[in-house]
Parts: C-alpha cells; sequence; structure tokens
DNA sequence: CTTGAAACCGAAAGATATTCGATTATTTGC
DNA sequence: GCAAATAATCGAATATCTTTCGGTTTCAAG
C-alpha cells in the first residue's frame, strides 16, 4: 500500500490511540500502537517526527486537554483556599484516569500548552491571594507536589508495601487495620489540608520573608 | 570463555554497578551493565534471575541499606514530630543522592527488607506517637507521599515548567522571581512542616475517628 | 499534463531483554 | 584421589523495540 485516498492518520488520533492504549494494556509501543491504528510503525513518523518521546509528551497535553473539556479548572469564585482545593482535586483526578501513565510522565519537564495552562491556573489563584514574590514559587510547587506524589501513590500496586508480619510488625499492623479502604484518597485529603492550612499560616504570618 | 578461576559476578557487585551507571548515564540497560562488569549480558541471569526488574528491586534497596550505614533512621530520642521530621528528611537525602533512578522506581511495590525496615521505623514512630488505627496508615502515606513527590520533583529538569511569558504570565513570573534558588528544597520543607502540623491537629483533635 | 509534496509501506539497522546449550572450574561424596 | 554434580561464564538465537530510508501512490498546483 502506498498514500491511501482516504487519510488514516492525524497526531491527534495518534495520541488518543497511544492514550487509550496504556489505559488498557498498562504499557505502550509504537509497533503496538501502530496495530492498534491498523498502520504500519514507521508512518507514526510521518506526523510525529519526535517520535516516542513526542507521543508522550501529546498524551500529557490530551489529559490536560481532556481535563478542560470537562470544565475543570474554572477560575472560580471562592477564597484562594477553596480554589486552591478544587485545583488540587480536579488535578489529581485528571491523573487519575490514567494512573498507568503517569511513570511514563515522571521526570520530564512540562512545555505543552495545555499543561502549561493548567499551572497557570494555580499561579494566578496564588498571586491573586498575595502570596509574596518569594514564596509564590515554593507554593506552587508545593501543591504540585502533593498532586505528583499523591497521583504516583494512586498508580501503584495496592498495598505498596509487602511487609511480613514478624518482621515488620508495626507496619504491618497498620496495613491490617486499613485494609480494603481509601487509603490512597484519605492520604490525599490528609495532605491538601495541611498544605493549605500551611499556605494560609504563611501568607498572614507578620514576617513572609523570601528563605534563602 | 567458560567458568573462570576467579569469580566476577555477585549480585552485590551487580546492584552496585548498576546504580552506578543509573546515577553516571542516568539509564540503565543490561548489555551496558555487563559491560561495565566486563562480562557477557547473559551472565548477569545467573545472579540474578528475575532479570532487570530484580535489579532495580535490589538498587532500592541498596539505597535503604546505604541509608543505614550511613547512620540514618536512628530511633531517636526526640517528640515523634522531631522524629518524624527527621525521618523523611533522611529518607529524601538517601533517594536524592540517585535521583535519576527513582522514576524507575515508581510503581513497583516494596519489597525488600531494607526499604521495609525505613517503612517499619516510620510505622513505630508514629504507633508510639499514639495515632489511633485508622489514622496511622493515612499519616504514614501522607509522610511517604510528600518524600516521593518531592523527590521526583528533585529529578526533573529544573524548572519543570517552560511558560512563555505571554502565554503563562503568573507562572512566568513565579519562576522568574526565584530562578537559581532552592524551589525543590524550599518546597519539601514548606511541605513537611504543613504534614507535621497536620498530623499534630488530627492526633489531639477530640474526635481523631477513622474515616470511611 | 507535469511537477512536487504528502502519506503510506517494507526493509533494514541497531539496541534491548531473555533463554538455552556448551564449556570449563570448583566442590562434593565416596 | 577420582567421578559426578554443581556453578559460572560464554555465544548464539529469539523476539522485541525505536528509528531511518527509499519506494510507491495519491492528490494538488501551476
Amino acid at each position: 500500500m502506498a498514500r491511501p485516498s482516504t487519510l488514516i492518520l492525524t497526531p491527534g488520533k495518534i495520541f488518543r490511540a497511544a492514550l487509550e492504549r496504556f489505559d488498557e494494556k498498562q504499557e505502550f509501543s509504537i509497533p503496538q500502537l501502530a496495530k492498534r491504528l491498523g498502520v504500519s510503525p514507521s508512518s507514526l513518523y510521518h506526523h510525529v517526527k519526535g517520535g516516542r518521546a513526542e507521543i508522550i509528551e501529546g498524551i500529557r497535553a490530551l489529559i490536560s486537554q481532556d481535563a478542560h473539556d470537562r470544565g475543570d479548572f474554572p477560575r472560580g469564585e471562592g477564597s484562594w483556599q477553596e480554589q486552591t482545593r478544587h485545583w488540587a482535586i480536579s488535578y489529581r483526578h485528571a491523573m487519575g484516569l490514567h494512573p498507568m501513565v503517569i511513570p511514563a510522565l515522571v521526570g520530564e519537564s512540562v512545555d505543552d500548552a495545555p499543561t502549561l495552562e493548567i499551572y497557570e491556573t494555580l499561579a494566578q489563584i496564588l498571586e491573586s491571594a498575595g502570596f509574596p514574590k518569594g514564596l509564590l514559587l515554593d507554593a506552587l510547587s508545593l501543591v504540585d507536589l502533593l498532586v505528583l506524589g499523591s497521583a504516583i501513590d494512586a498508580a501503584s500496586p495496592e498495598p505498596p508495601w509487602e511487609p511480613s508480619e514478624q518482621n515488620h510488625p508495626a507496619l504491618w499492623r497498620a496495613l491490617a487495620a486499613r485494609e480494603n479502604s481509601h487509603r490512597q484518597d484519605d492520604a490525599f485529603a490528609l495532605g491538601l489540608e495541611a498544605v493549605i492550612a500551611e499556605l494560609e499560616r504563611k501568607l498572614n504570618a507578620p514576617t513572609p520573608s523570601s528563605n534563602s
């Protein structure tokens, strides 16, 4: 086959299929993606010149775009605390829809527009709240870190630790007391309240001097 | 060559070399590990039957073991707040010594003894502090999540976002105000205080009822 | 109608993880 | 001290994967 009459591929279709494959098979390779699209592996490189890396990047953008389309991240009307809480919950939810993708995203810097838009929203929330220059990026990083950490927690097997009763009794008891429950969600919720309360404290502190 | 007179490989040497290769080249493959060890790739499978996955697991154990050998995680004498703080700082430090390994560890459950020992220590600290059954695992998960999130943050390129000044002005300002500084460390420190303060609050709350 | 660009394919190069049988060195048991 | 089992290495082979390149056909523009 050569150039077909009705074209098959677009970058969007490739990213979407890659995301679906990740969700279903929890892994991702070019040949298997090509098979799903009914296409030869080499064809993908005509639409996605950056190869595998660009596809991963595209998946991240797609997840962020889907969150926007779903109506998440509306620059709301409440207090900065409520907005920040809503932001964190929305972002974590968006990641949680595709848990197996998260390990592939780790360690790559963000420069796709939809995801940057999400962080821009948080930056605006915190800026409007009056966070001083020296604190703003720390606060943003902290909220981000919380979401990423809990998203990775959610992408891990449950439970993430496999202690033996004899060698690690305290850890074993902690797990036994809480089986089949919402450990991941509750830890995130706890962390979110912790972070917001601490930011509140810093914002209202008499000396919000930047550290370092 | 067949069986040599002086043996070359042990699991320990393999794990150590794998960790060193990760630190230096920021990536890891069996053939390149074999080359570093002066050995054929297939030889590794006689000592590490689980292949690549077991090597990764071994690296995690090695990082935890090194932390122990360094004298971190001494079940200290201070308040649970001080001990928890110390624990988190030690664990993050241990991970921070090998940032490029972290993405490879993500999403795998922990069942090597040295790492479980580290979590056992935290479980004991929180148990001694009097955290009720329903809260203990949440608290432990939260501290873990904070460390993991900030370790991944530290393993990411700096800065982790690449906004443009026109399209993402607030994010851009936040980054510009804080260039060449200790963003990662400060965000972690902030988060650690946030978490400890929140745990303190929960522990002293009149109704520490377990949720769900 | 000619020319050129675009979209697909197949083949091939170079890497990867893993398995297996063959070879040789040590160790164990008698 | 010798035979048999075990152990550690290798090379070859399989089945992947990512990526590049040249060839072929379709469409569009002049």
